[in-house]
DNA sequence: CCATAATCTTGACTCATTCCAGAAAACGAG
DNA sequence: CTCGTTTTCTGGAATGAGTCAAGATTATGG
């Protein structure tokens, strides 16, 4: 877990201003990897009781441009946050249960692949998600 | 494009009954490839100027279930519909316009990826979206 | 043609997210 | 260290896709 100076440097190192709020969203996207909007302001405000919700829209957005966290929407969930970036990493989420977890890219830098006809696109990014059932829907499932 | 009695002989293979507002919004979603609810509702009401938006989203939600149209949400859009269905083909998402094209999957029948470590995860589909400009928002960016 | 169960209409409502205006705070210059 | 400028935050209202619920309609099997 990084500390709270780390966090500073990230943001000094994108330009950002260090607030409060900032780091507080920071941390709470580094301890709460997919963490929905509402678990982010709920987290936050354990250390900083006063912030509005507006705040962290405003925070999530700038360090989601700042591309210090990477902001993720699967069909069917609401936006949610993650604290790796870089990595061109994809998601496995629970067709039940709406769990994500990680899953590292299958082929190796970004874009990982490359589409067969891209209809004249200039593709940077492919965005891979995986759909199934997590282990414990699935013995749950079973039965 | 289908006629009305194939849309009929669609809805009764899958055991759906046959009315107008379900045929309406069958002939909309495969004229217009990857519109939205909105666009779709418009759509429906210029041959049937009574439909009621909560019958179109039962519609599209009965259709969706019954494998007859397929649903998609690519972050940032609210959910589009499509008749293409039974090909696990993929989609390419412009950045700056949001339009949609098709991309076939890339190699092989669904699910058509295997993730490198599924976390435990029985995964039954691999969605892929890949991002980018269109051709028409590439050649305006560069201009 | 009837009965029954599915479907549709109407209209209120939820909830994530955004908009707005003014107050507060960060930080570069002096 | 202090001030001024600019960004950020607060508080509260507004937006909009999508859902809920109750009663009226309609499709379909018999």
């Amino acid at each position: 877990m990084a500390s709270i100076p780390d966090y500073q440097q990230l943001l000094r190192g994108a330009a950002l201003r260090v607030t409060r709020p900032r780091v507080a969203v920071l941390d709470a996207v580094h301890a709460h990897p997919h963490a929905d909007t509402d678990s982010i302001i709920r987290a936050v405000r354990r250390a900083l009781p006063e912030v509005s919700h507006q705040a962290v829209y405003d925070v999530l957005r700038a360090l989601t441009a700042a591309g210090l966290v990477r902001r993720i929407e699967p069909s069917g969930s609401v936006a949610r946050y993650e604290a790796r970036v870089g990595d061109n990493h994809h998601h496995v989420v629970c067709r039940s249960c709406g769990r994500i977890a990680d899953v590292d890219c299958a082929v190796g830098e970004s874009p990982c692949l490359t589409p067969s006809d891209d209809s004249g696109f200039a593709v940077d990014e492919a965005e891979v998600t995986y759909w199934g059932l997590c282990p414990e829907c699935s013995a749950a499932g079973s039965s």
